[in-house]
DNA sequence: CTTTATAATCTAGCACTGCTAGGGAGTCAA
DNA sequence: TTGACTCCCTAGCAGTGCTAGATTATAAAG
């Protein structure tokens, strides 16, 4: 009989997580208070803190959520090291887009997670097969990523300012970085 | 007679972007509160508030602060579009990493600033007379800036974790991108 | 030099934040 | 029934950005 307070299941990492991701898709980043989601959560304030150790390990298990729920799709034999990278390029793009303020989430979570998701490894491996260096390799999943994370951030701070289409224009970056690395290629 | 709190001169709003950036290197972002810039500048906390709106726009002089002070050194005309681009990349680097959490400031700051200290019409204008259109000219410049606060961004939340020669690889983005326009230029 | 307007700073405090301390229910095994 | 343990509670601390209104410094006008 609370109003929005609506069930009071048991608590969970899995349902605060989903939770929050929810809350801010409503309120932003700057609302997503503690109290804001208990609240949303039926509960009181501090009963967060015995699941998650601070807000910074809950933006860690948001981030990662938001990963799980956009993992590359196609498998990798199936296409060229340029269509992986780009689709690796592209799972970043929609796990930040997903959410709103969800790169700036993802971008103040350590990135250890996006490393397993994406599987880094076997796609430096597979650019050293196409003739980079082990050193480009690492270099070029690093231009990748921070370019992706950047791109969408300055696009959900800008607020879609509507100027051109934004995702052809993401488009665009990413094909003239694969251009440039298959100039290496030869 | 009050310690740290030096001197009383008449507050302006270039000495409180002055010490607020050298505030910002002490303690970081999370440790630059209101409270704390106005102690170091020998006033009581609300007197910021006469100089400036908010807090976000003090972030945002100090962004222009941190460009203005890394302005691109050589002119437009002794250098190659491919060069000049690259320039004007170096100059946003810089400026993010001349602070802590610079690229942080930055981000949340309306880019408005950047567009006119780095003359972006101009270099558009270049890249058209390269060949590119006008469409991919913009994109351009939007990928080259956000690559850079991206990596900038990802480089000081690591807390420069090493990993390599970082100067190096971004170098190597930059120059990985510029490659993938000229492959458009012919 | 005095008066007066206004520019600049003060004190007090509000509403809010993340987070901790410690108490007290619920559940379940011995 | 006892006890342990998990989970959530209330109370509250120290801090935040920011506002309202009184108060002082500064400089122009008489």
């Amino acid at each position: 009989m609370k109003g929005t307070t609506t069930k009071s299941r048991r608590l969970t990492i899995a349902i605060i997580v989903e939770e929050a991701l929810a809350l801010l898709d409503e309120v932003g980043l700057e609302g997503l208070s503690t109290r804001a989601l208990a609240a949303r959560l039926g509960v009181a304030g501090p009963s967060l803190y015995w699941h998650v150790k601070n807000k910074q390990t809950l933006f860690s298990h948001m981030a990662e959520a938001m990963f799980m729920a956009h993992l590359p799709k196609a498998s990798s034999e199936e296409l060229s090291w340029q269509d992986w990278l780009k689709a690796g390029a592209h799972c970043i793009r929609d796990a930040a887009l997903s959410r709103r303020d969800g790169a700036r989430v993802i971008a103040t979570s350590h990135p250890t997670g996006t490393i397993d998701a994406l599987s880094f490894p076997a796609m430096i491996k597979r650019l050293v097969d196409a003739g980079l260096t082990q050193e480009q390799s690492l270099n070029a999943m690093l231009v990748m990523s921070r370019f992706t994370l950047g791109w969408v951030l300055a696009e959900q701070l800008n607020g879609h300012t509507g100027i051109g289409d934004s995702k052809q224009a993401y488009t665009f970056g990413l094909d003239t970085i694969v251009r440039g690395l298959e100039a290496i290629t030869g």
